[in-house]
DNA sequence: TATCTTAATTGATATAGGTCAATAGGATTG
DNA sequence: CAATCCTATTGACCTATATCAATTAAGATA
């Protein structure tokens, strides 16, 4: 555990800086301390995909990029000033040789993460718009106050102005 | 290596017959080494959402039941006769336990897998069901040869006589 | 081969959601 | 406070996909 603090860095970003944008060698993964953020890629269209908020408690990265060492595709950008730790990838790698329980540590964890996408999945085939944006309120709570309303359409593959409309049916 | 290959076990299913049904606390993870399979959710309307199929080299299971040791969501059938290779819950714990090793090939295992889910939740938001259908085939090479027109219908979420439609629009 | 069963296709229509354009709020800045 | 800039909402219309029903094709079984 000492070894693993040893090798974190804090990172603090201010709302709208990024952390990551596309083309870069991803040399890190990201705890979130304190604050959202938002990974999203960008199409050619010029349309925006996002594929994961992060909040308090929550690794966010490029994980294809930073586990084969390739260019990024996507942004991380911050939504509120954030306060992060910053592990490198020469440095985790070090862990995992010197402290091979921290493999079970992150193979627990990018399990659940595995499980959290697959019902993300699941709840697209299943649901409609609707079902959907209650669901991510609840799976996130408070985020439709911390995350604007076109980001949340993103994640969710509508439109602004249709999460618009939807919202207007069940509030009253 | 040898630790591993003594608590694999050897499973022959035929066509039809399903490893895993909704209710079931999962007791193993199955690695596929001849055939087809298909992993899915079915929903209070009775209709089917397949999470995965699974060939040649994949493993298959559900993995969140597994994790948790809590009762599946899931069937798993198999669409091919097949024949797998399957791990219990408890000898993959002692396996964790006396070659930590194999944390570090399942954390690698579980994250290529993590990312190529999330491949698929891009997919979805980027493009449209015949860009899907196209990005699918070639993903799963010849898969259309093995696998239902209406299970890949329900892989990609839509309807089978929507995704009827769609291959006419390029089929000479 | 004839029959039965299941899957795929086709047609007609309905609906959810997209697109484009306009307007209205809120917040921020000079 | 006014001006500006975003974001959210609303309206009118369009498109992709769903739904339901009928038909054809393909596979399995006797």
């Amino acid at each position: 555990m000492q070894l693993f603090r040893s090798v974190l860095n804090e990172v603090a970003v201010s709302k709208g800086q990024f952390l990551l944008k596309p083309g870069t060698v991803v040399k890190h993964e990201y705890f979130v301390v304190k604050g959202c953020l938002k990974a999203y890629y960008q199409d050619a269209k010029g349309n925006r995909h996002i594929i994961q908020f992060a909040i308090e408690n929550w690794w966010i990265g490029d994980f294809d990029a930073f586990l084969n060492q390739i260019p990024s595709k996507l942004y991380i950008e911050a939504i509120e000033d954030a306060e992060l730790l910053s592990i490198h990838y020469d440095n985790l790698q070090k862990i995992y040789n010197e402290a091979p329980i921290f493999n079970r540590y992150f193979r627990i964890l990018t399990t659940k993460a595995f499980i959290a996408q697959q019902k993300r999945i699941l709840s697209t085939l299943e649901k409609n718009t609707k079902d959907r944006y209650i669901e991510f309120c609840t799976s996130y709570p408070n985020i439709e106050l911390r995350v604007a309303n076109y980001d949340i359409a993103n994640y969710l593959g509508v439109t602004p102005e249709n999460l618009s409309r939807v919202r207007k049916t069940f509030k009253g």
